[in-house]
DNA sequence: CGGGCAGTTGACCCCGCTCAAGCGCGGTGG
DNA sequence: CCACCGCGCTTGAGCGGGGTCAACTGCCCG
């Protein structure tokens, strides 16, 4: 991890979530002042299930991914953060410790706002309030969605939905590859299946001409059939 | 579902969570003349996955599943809710429709503020607020939880686990019993598993002395023993 | 008395996990 | 420069957890 000297403006950020348009300039002002910004190398942890979150994080740019450790030592990934994405205030607001660990999977340049301040902006600033709630009531809705994929979809239904989902979460390149790089093991992990599942049923996909694989590289050729074979059940 | 002409003051609610405690003595006086209360029969919905939700509901007795319906037309639960909780919040705030449908298991007596007001009083008084987004921060730390278990833990270790924790939530009546009866049926919808195997499950426990089973009545005689069953992995 | 639902049990078998072996590739050190 | 090592990826074999299907029972209720 290194500090960044040049720290980026909010409003760098304004892209999908609206979360910190909700702050009035002079908030963002002193916001500027306050925060400070790290740059992440990839496999660098940003804090550990378990321990105590002393601030929100922002992603100015790059991927980190949010992930739960099970007793045998298994990643179970619950989600992923990206550009205009702020992950750590669920430990703050809930007073827990952090219930995933944050780990950088692209280098990325975050943002961190210290919890006092954060709390701060959250009393003064209702539609900040407002928006903090949203977000959190939106990732309840995701999580008990997935709960309900998990427990009742079959691992190629899943994997099927999955690359949906990352199709959805970060676009393509002008190659029209997918804009993340997952080992199969992170695939696995998402899916919640072993990595040999996912490779078996990867070349099934490219087989049945629904993608076309290049190393960590995927490509969906028809989101049409992943669809039906997503959602079929 | 019959109108209750008796509408119970908040302060009898004033367990578990302590979200109508942030209100202020007036706020509270207002409120009672706003809400109202009804009496829902077991089996009855209070709303379905999919619709608008029109207002927050308050449990005063009883308890409600919250679940999510598979395409195959299989009952996913994801939580309960009893006495002193409220719930239809998340839809609310995020703006969608409910991501789970809400039915009644024990004959409930359930409060109701309109979404407007509810609204208006979380802008006004930021304790409140920040006790609601607690409570949404604290779900969804469950609910990441929740994913953790049904993908990495097995069936066994999951019913186990589930046990535990309607006992946590429920507790036991002077028999012991946990004050929670479900049907084999919805015990599967818990634990994200066929019926027949929760039995299997519940009867090999019972040959192992860790529960005894009396129709839906549940006794855990050996919370330890279930315990370490549970994490186990 | 009969219908229907919850619960139970047995038989069967398939999905997906585990284990093991082999491959390709990039980094490192002799 | 090449040999080696280790990691990620792939493939095959084997098997067991647990899902499905079917049949039966007991019980409630009309």
């Amino acid at each position: 991890m290194n500090y960044n000297n040049n720290i980026p403006k909010c409003e760098d950020c304004f892209v999908n979530n609206d979360i910190f348009r909700k702050l009035t300039n002079d908030e963002l002002d002193v916001l500027l002042y306050i925060k400070n910004c790290n740059i992440y190398n990839k496999g660098d942890t940003i804090y550990n299930e378990g321990t105590r979150v002393t601030g929100i994080y922002c992603i100015k740019s790059g991927i980190v991914k949010h992930y739960k450790t099970g007793n045998d030592g298994k990643e179970q990934i619950i989600r992923f953060s990206k550009k205009g994405d702020i992950f750590g205030f669920r430990a703050i607001l809930s007073g827990d410790s952090a219930c995933t660990s944050t780990k950088v999977i692209e280098e990325s340049s975050v943002c961190f706002i210290p919890a006092a301040h954060f709390i701060k902006l959250i009393k003064e600033n209702s539609a900040f309030s407002m928006g903090i709630m949203k977000l959190s009531c939106i990732e309840l809705g995701d999580a008990n969605q997935y709960i309900l994929d998990i427990a009742q979809k079959n691992v190629r239904e899943r994997l099927a939905e999955i690359l949906l989902l990352l199709n959805d979460n970060f676009g393509t390149n002008d190659n029209g590859e997918l804009n993340i790089f997952l080992t199969r093991e992170e695939l696995a992990g998402i899916v919640g299946t072993a990595t040999e599942s996912v490779i078996r049923l990867l070349s099934e996909f490219k087989k049945d001409k629904l993608i076309e694989l290049n190393k960590r590289k995927i490509k969906l050729l028809d989101v049409q059939k992943l669809k039906r074979l997503s959602e079929l059940y």
